[in-house]
DNA sequence: GTTCTAGAAC
DNA sequence: GTTCTAGAAC
């Protein structure tokens, strides 16, 4: 090819396509590429093998050089073979390089139409009629491998029956040589799409920074099963606008598959963690194309190999950027895998609704204040994903400087997280060759580069440090956040200092949404307050009730009755000691579930825990962790978590010793399963640690907490509803988060010297 | 129709 | 904390 791609802008408006049909003998290639050449406006050669050799049937290899000829010629061209498997296309592909956008149109008709359209075919070209056709026709139906965009399509357009053909053939008929079709996947069958409604529907409601969970969400999901198109979304807009010719108006193929409900894009199949990121500096910040270009190349070769299977895709969103083609070119050259990186045309704000391209996370290029506004991406990110994710990065940082980059994980109500499925945004930072913006570098390149290459560096490692974190908390299986940006919120110094405004807030809301769920119980303590004044009430509880400031509903006295008259419950206690007892609890959320109960009167809950009470938690985790292994040596195969509700039900501290089975028939709602599984659940040797060392315990006594959707507590993996994840549970056998094997936060039995040695 | 949740009552 | 149940979800 000799058209310069970085001078003229024709070149790129006249760039050839690469047309692969995919489909089975009878599903209607030769026919579609007939029907298409015969009224489009295009050059097009129609490359098929049954016919290359002199009207007989040829090779790949002929076909790969008649291919090549015609593209050359700045023909577009339509590879006519089955193309069945990745293996068959992946040559094709090779051929695409930057100038030509590939496409693949997969004829997925049914089998029996195939089938029943060869056999009937007499004197076909491919010479494949008869019954035989049948069985050759099953035969490589069941080896199919549909293709995905990682195989370096630009665009796939899925056709599941005659009218998805017809909407496809109007579609490249009126494609004139200078338009071009939106890039991404369109009309893809969600097979799953039934069974996922249920869960994001969840996600939905997820409150906010609750989870910012990803892989396992995406594993089952796709957003766009229960969340129509983003308003927001002008992608296909865009690209119409830019078609000369009314290209787009034909509706079926113009709907990207996720908007079509029931034929929703099915994404396991090409769901593996992505990357999307602009091209950092070359619009705003006017850097130079070319040494971005190699800079970005560069790069991603240094981190592909680190990268496992994720992929890095870089986006830009016009057919005519010539970053996208200096990058495509430059990447080919060096024979980069376009499984694990490719250029797209797209809106990055809606990649997978716009385009079927999921990316878990996208990156941004930032203004060093991280704020909204300006313009591009940056506008866009931030206007797509809400104040969510000003807010979300505010906690994170306030300013960023040149070369550097940030992990933001996005807060499941951003519409970016429910729609688009993405579950960080980073935000980086580029040198800056536009005199009117701050961090002017003059000319100087060789800092402007090292600035690119420092800002890229920072980026992928960014999205690797993602993928790291997914991979600890899976152990290696599922993968997903929710967890972790709450630990990550609540542990982090930087985090809980920026929070405090909010968090006093959060509180006060709280608190009067505790006075109104407690309203009965609150005239209780009005009534109870005046009697005790007037000298009628038991002088212990009018101790508590001042004490605490917190009303306590009568069914709230069980434990406090116990500790304050144990002898009345003798028969139920499994011990008893001077400060403490134990007891079964009444409705255990596992097979093991006793309670570590104070007898301290006044000390109600977590929050009446003053330093002097150090030596008391200390003698229930003691006394907790005494019964704990005393049931691991019954059966070794349970685990168990020690801890405090933050905002218990029952009055009187008590400490939980739940096995981690939770296998039991009293645990029916998600209060229950998120109030031992969510930082609800506050860990004893964490609240040990943070009386000695602050005085008190950091309580997170959020209800949000408790209507969090439900979690798997190995594999973090998202249920909706209390049913299907205790299923789950009774079969999960990853490993627990690496949070809880740290300091002791689960008690399990000694690790037997071998397996298989009991 | 059945399953499941969430809110009120206790 | 549980139980009960209306009505939402399936």
């Amino acid at each position: 090819m000799d058209m310069d791609v970085d001078e003229t802008c024709k070149a790129q408006e006249e760039k050839p396509l690469l047309v692969i049909l995919v489909g089975a003998p009878g599903s209607g290639k030769s026919t579609f590429c007939e029907d298409v050449m015969r009224s489009s406006s295009r050059p097009w050669v129609r490359v098929c093998q049954d016919t290359i050799g002199n009207g007989k049937a040829g090779n790949k290899a002929q076909c790969l050089s008649s291919a090549a000829n015609a593209l050359k010629d700045g023909k577009s061209v339509f590879i006519d073979r089955c193309n069945l498997d990745r293996e068959q296309r992946s040559d094709f592909v090779k051929l695409g390089r930057a100038q030509i956008d590939m496409h693949a149109v997969v004829l997925d008709l049914p089998a029996k139409l195939c089938i029943s359209r060869s056999v009937k075919r007499t004197g076909h070209e491919g010479n494949l009629q008869g019954g035989k056709a049948a069985a050759v026709v099953n035969r490589m139906l069941q080896k199919k491998e549909l293709p995905k965009l990682s195989e370096g399509f630009n665009r796939i357009t899925f056709c599941h029956n005659e009218s998805d053909v017809v909407a496809a053939v109007n579609t490249y008929s009126a494609l004139g040589p200078r338009d071009n079709l939106p890039h991404g996947c369109f009309g893809q069958k969600n097979p799953d799409a039934k069974v996922q409604v249920g869960i994001m529907k969840f996600l939905k409601k997820a409150p906010a920074d609750a989870a910012s969970s990803e892989n396992s969400i995406r594993n089952s999901i796709s957003p766009q099963t229960f969340e129509k198109q983003g308003s927001s979304c002008k992608a296909v807009e865009k690209f119409s606008s830019l078609s000369d010719n009314a290209v787009l108006k034909s509706k079926e193929v113009e709907k990207p598959a996720v908007r079509s409900g029931s034929h929703a894009s099915h994404v396991s199949l090409d769901d593996v963690p992505t990357l999307a990121f602009p091209s950092i500096s070359t619009s705003d910040f006017q850097f130079s194309h070319e040494k971005a270009a190699d800079i970005i190349v560069d790069k991603v070769l240094e981190f592909s190999d680190k990268l496992g299977n994720a992929r890095l895709v870089l986006v830009d969103l016009s057919h005519k950027s010539k970053i996208l083609s200096l990058v495509k070119a430059k990447a080919a050259q060096k024979n980069i895998d376009t499984r694990k990186f490719f250029t797209h045309v797209g809106d990055i704000t809606c990649l997978y609704s716009g385009g079927g391209l999921r990316c878990s996370v996208i990156a941004n290029a930032a203004n060093w204040r991280l704020k909204p506004g300006g313009g591009g991406v940056n506008a866009a990110i931030f206007n797509a994903a809400g104040p969510a994710l000003e807010s979300a990065t505010k906690e994170r940082a306030k300013s960023l400087l040149p070369g550097n980059a940030i992990v933001v994980p996005l807060p499941s109500r951003s519409p970016l997280f429910v729609r688009e499925g993405v579950t960080h945004v980073i935000h980086v930072l580029g040198p800056n060759m536009n005199p009117q913006r701050p961090n002017y570098l003059g000319n100087d390149y060789g800092k402007g580069c090292k600035i690119l290459q420092d800002a890229y560096t920072s980026l992928f490692e960014g999205f690797a440090s993602i993928l790291r974190t997914q991979a600890v908390q899976s152990g290696g299986r599922n993968e997903g956040l929710g967890t972790k940006s709450l630990e990550h919120s609540e542990n982090s110094p930087r985090n809980h200092l920026t929070n405090t405004d909010q968090k006093m807030k959060r509180d006060e809301v709280h608190e009067s949404e505790k006075r109104r769920k407690y309203k009965g119980s609150e005239d209780d303590f009005e009534i109870d307050f005046t009697h005790s004044r007037a000298g009628k009430i038991d002088i212990k509880e009018k101790k508590a009730v001042a004490s605490t400031h917190k009303a306590w509903g009568s069914w709230a006295q069980a434990l406090y009755h116990i500790a304050i008259y144990p002898e009345r419950h003798k028969d139920d206690l499994l011990e008893i000691s001077e400060d403490v007892i134990v007891l079964n609890d009444v409705y255990p959320k596992a097979q093991k579930h006793v309670l570590v109960l104070s007898r301290t009167e006044g000390l109600d809950c977590l929050s009446d825990v003053k330093k002097d009470h150090l030596q008391l938690l200390k003698k229930m985790h003691a006394v907790g962790l005494k019964w704990a292994e005393k049931f691991l040596q019954e059966n070794a195969s349970l685990s168990f978590r020690l801890g405090y509700h933050s905002a218990p039900s029952m009055r009187q501290l008590h400490l939980h010793v739940i096995s981690q089975d939770f296998d039991s028939k009293h645990l029916k709602n998600k209060k229950h399963w998120n109030s031992f599984n969510t930082v609800f659940f506050r860990d004893s040797v964490d609240v040990i640690d943070e009386v000695s060392n602050h005085g008190k315990a950091t309580l997170k006594d959020d209800d949000k907490l408790l209507a969090m959707e439900l979690r798997c507590h190995r594999c973090r993996s998202a249920h909706p509803n209390i049913p299907r994840l205790k299923s789950h549970i009774s079969s999960c056998r990853a490993s627990f988060p690496a949070y809880l094997l740290e300091n002791g936060r689960l008690v399990h039995a000694a690790a037997p010297a071998e397996a298989g040695s009991s």
